[in-house]
RNA sequence: GCAGAUGUGGCGGAACUGGUAGACGCACAGGACUUAAAAUCCUGCGGACGAAUAAUCCGUGCCGGUUCGAUUCCGGCCAUCUGCACCA
């Protein structure tokens, strides 16, 4: 075989000099951005799942190109954060140092795959001439009201005595030292992503996207329609707001629960109290987030000596504090119904809490509580007999009556927490002012450039709080000297707009040009794993929405459609890892194969969207394909073709070109959908096709050649550099990327010859050859005369006929006669 | 616990809105070429019973249903994987 690695390379610096994959932004063809989800540089070298994601993906946007459309290709390197970082802490290496070679190994890489990027469009979130944008948005959304600051706990390792961000929490421990984390609060600065809440889910049925994504957002966010009502606190003049999706059990509720973190616990407990209720918020604060994550626990709890009114019942119940009960959820206060919810029930059995049913089945049997089922309101003075549903209705307009409650929509996202407290991400953009409190740092001094020489190595401190130089500064308001923020942003920040970025990637003056944005995108495709379901996902859609709203853009979404692909695993069925010692490498594969090759088996061998445990067994399978089409370009440029006389299309002819023209419709549709696999057994199934025309007796030289031509063009998305290779010795000069995608002729796939199946009894007996260009009447006929046909019908009687004409005949038959 | 996904030959995996189950390929077996091997080419290849390239039956995780016809639709299970996990 000719085809190896060598063959790669020329072509690759062939296609550099004539710059074949440069973006045209004034093209007048219509745009077509084709994005994948951006790689970030820890490891040293592009991994298999790099190529699984990035090499189909190219394919996809080179077809997309073949297709007519002004493909805009980028690609680029989310390039802050914790691997390069802890890499630092390892071994001595700044990480900055570590970045830049991993970033030019792996454009190499890409580069050595054929990838059509275009450089010129690259991002790298960690150089400042990006990160001046994401400060700059930063101090955007913080004038529009969209990022403040408050308290929140973080995971503090007081062994290590730093904190630690929730990857490097492995079950409620330490990565590094194995000591059980404790919750710290400390101020950081969040974006209200809450105020997006109700407009992140309702464009969700916009987007074309795989359906368990938007599921997961649709969870994520969490939206649950319920009631607030307000119990006031005995001798006080507070009061309980509790949220409640089941307001219409009111009446059964026999004491409340109030989180423990709460402030009004502690204006709330009497003195006898006092004691066992700080005890219970100590232990709570330091074991939280163990005993929190588990279910299976037993609940725990405290009385504080306080009661409240239902301001429905008058009833007189007493407040406990109990951590099953979540600050940030609702308004971390809950009415507690023991009999008809299962985590009440089992605290008040605990406890010794009275239990009042309210609720009873319709058919009025007696019920096991505790009983959450949608039966009849009993007990309920005169919402006795309504159903909950309704009951809900009557007693939040009862409670709106009363001016104590009101119909609430709750949700379970969270606001956006994006302070880090380490070294290796975009400072924020703050400067802190004894006068002035925090301002943020005017676009003129951005970027806040991110001190190289640093202290990283973690002690208990934000990294940067080290450098003087760093944290001191002037209050850009009032000139008085002033702190900076220590803290660096979550590079989710970073990667929320990076497509935003690309179109207009060189622009120094603005994040992005008005105009250029809303041209290019947005993204008309998005490729990547579905790990990112939720978070990188929400956030790059919470930012379009935000900057838009902040009018720099003027559509709504990022991403219009989505594609995940699948995993490809180690060898033995688990995630690669390199602990488990499981990890291939492509680069051997690509020296040894090319890598055309490689890129095919990846496509062929593994379902896009699923992937699958990795076996390098298909690859000489693929080789074997490569060998076949060489030997038939071959052997046409060395004119071993005797070719007859041109004359009209014989059968062998028509069936060539019916086949050809169903891997033009199938491959188009194939590649479309992302299955690579499906695509490439159509392409290889006209090659045998080919084969088989090749045995007939007279080759018409014009459709043999023509055919074999769109079979080339077929392949060069797929193995662009080995049917770029191809296409020359075929004889062509130019690219054959330049070349337009074949076009599907209706006349030829309808050529040729056609299969009608025949069953009896939905049974399959028989099946016909037809002419495909036979009229059905033509056909029925035919079937008609089929041996098994006939001798049905002559000892059988015949209960029905079904014809699809064309597709396929079904014969019921009923007794023998 | 809740939600989602998946389950098809020895293997990777096909099958459009219900219409020839197993495309394409791997592995395997037989044959051709060769002194021989490799490579290449040809043929076969879900299972059962057959000498059979005859006929029949079974077969898409399991049980049942709808239909002329179900991998596909419906109901109920089982297994595996992935998210979320006391969300009031």
């Amino acid at each position: 075989m000719n085809y190896s690695k060598q063959v790669d390379l020329k072509w690759q610096k062939k296609w550099k000099e004539d710059g074949l994959y440069k973006f045209d932004a004034n093209s007048k063809k219509p745009k077509f951005y084709a994005l994948e989800m951006f790689s970030y540089p820890s490891g040293a070298k592009l991994h298999l799942g790099h190529w699984f994601n990035f090499a189909p993906a190219d394919s996809f946007a080179r077809f997309k190109k073949m297709q007519g459309y002004n493909v805009f290709h980028p690609m680029g390197f989310d390039a802050f954060g914790l691997p390069a970082e802890n890499y630092a802490i390892k071994t001595g290496i700044h990480p900055e140092d570590s970045t830049r070679k991993n970033i030019e190994t792996m454009k190499r890489q890409l580069e050595e795959m054929g990838g059509s990027y275009d450089w010129d469009y690259s991002v790298e979130t960690c150089m400042p001439n990006y990160y001046k944008w994401t400060q700059w948005i930063f101090t955007k959304l913080y004038e529009a009201g969209l990022a403040y600051k408050k308290e929140a706990p973080v995971n503090w390792c007081d062994s290590c005595k730093t904190v630690l961000a929730n990857e490097q929490v492995i079950d409620c421990k330490c990565e590094r030292c194995g000591t059980v984390i404790e919750r710290r609060k400390l101020a950081q600065w969040f974006f209200k992503i809450t105020d997006y809440a109700e407009e992140l889910l309702d464009c969700l049925k916009d987007l074309d996207w795989p359906e368990s994504t938007k599921k997961v957002q649709t969870n994520w966010i969490g939206k649950s329609y319920g009631s607030e009502a307000k119990f006031k606190i005995e001798n006080t003049d507070l009061e309980l707001n509790i949220f409640s999706t089941r307001i219409d059990t009111i009446y059964g509720v026999t004491y409340m629960v109030v989180a423990p973190e709460s402030d009004i616990v502690k204006k709330i407990t009497t003195p006898e109290q006092k004691e066992k209720v700080e005890k219970y918020i100590q232990n709570t604060l330091k074991l939280n987030e163990i005993d929190r994550l588990s279910t299976e626990r037993e609940k725990t709890g405290e009385f504080t000596g306080a009661y409240a009114i239902n301001p429905l019942t008058g009833d007189r119940v007493p407040i406990w504090i109990a951590d099953y009960v979540l600050e940030d959820y609702g308004t971390g206060q809950i009415m507690a119904v023991p009999a008809h919810d299962e985590r009440d029930y089992e605290f008040a059995l605990k406890y010794n809490l009275p239990i009042k049913q309210v609720i009873t089945s319709k058919d009025g049997k007696e019920v096991k509580l505790p009983y959450t089922e949608y039966g009849v309101l009993i007990n309920s003075g005169k919402y006795d007999g309504l159903t909950p549903e309704e009951a809900k209705d009557k007693i939040t307009e009862e409670l709106e009556k009363q001016n104590v409650g009101k119909k609430t929509i709750n949700y379970r996202l969270k606001d956006w927490l994006i302070s880090r407290q380490r070294y290796w991400g975009a400072p924020i953009p703050i400067i802190n002012c004894e006068k002035c409190g925090a301002v943020a740092v005017p676009e003129k001094d951005l970027p806040v450039l991110l001190p190289y020489d640093v202290e990283f190595r973690p002690d208990g401190e934000s990294p940067l709080k080290k450098s003087k130089e760093f944290m001191q500064c002037k209050c850009p308001k009032c000139g008085a000297p002033a702190t900076r923020e220590a803290d660096t942003l979550d590079t989710f920040v970073c990667s929320s707009w990076y497509q935003l970025r690309y179109p207009d990637a060189k622009n120094d003056k603005k994040a992005f040009d008005r105009d250029v944005v809303n041209k290019m995108a947005p993204a008309d495709v998005y490729v990547g794993g579905k790990e990112h379901a939720a978070m990188h996902l929400i956030y790059a859609r919470f930012m379009t929405k935000a900057l838009r709203d902040l009018g720099y853009l003027d559509f709504n979404e990022p991403f219009k459609r989505l594609v995940h692909q699948g995993m490809i695993l180690g060898p033995d069925g688990n995630k690669m890892s390199k602990s488990k010692g499981n990890t291939v490498s492509p680069d051997e594969y690509i020296d040894k194969y090319g890598a055309d090759i490689f890129r095919m088996y990846l496509m062929f061998g593994f379902d896009y969207k699923n992937g699958g445990p990795w076996d390098d067994k298909g690859i000489e399978a693929m080789t074997r394909y490569f060998t076949r089409i060489e030997k038939l370009i071959d052997s046409i440029a060395n004119n071993e073709i005797s070719y007859g006389e041109e004359k009209e299309p014989s059968m062998e002819e028509k069936e060539l070109l019916r086949v050809k023209a169903r891997t033009i419709k199938a491959m188009s549709q194939d590649i479309e959908e992302f299955q690579f696999n499906t695509a490439i057994a159509r392409h290889m199934e006209l090659l045998n096709q080919i084969n088989e025309y090749l045995r007939s007796k007279n080759i018409n030289e014009k459709i043999f050649k023509q055919v074999v031509t769109e079979y080339l063009i077929l392949l060069a998305p797929l193995a662009p550099h080995f049917a770029e290779e191809l296409w020359k010795n075929f004889g062509k000069e130019t690219s054959i990327h330049k070349e337009d995608w074949p076009k599907l002729n209706e006349d030829e796939l309808n050529g040729g010859t056609k299969q009608v199946p025949i069953q009896i009894n939905g049974k399959l007996k028989d099946c016909i050859s037809v002419d495909a260009e036979a009229s059905n009447e033509e056909i029925l006929e035919l079937i008609k005369k089929s041996p098994k046909i006939v001798e049905a019908y002559n000892n059988f009687e015949i209960k029905k006929e079904i014809y699809v004409p064309g597709k396929i005949y079904n014969l019921v038959t009923g007794n023998k006669k």
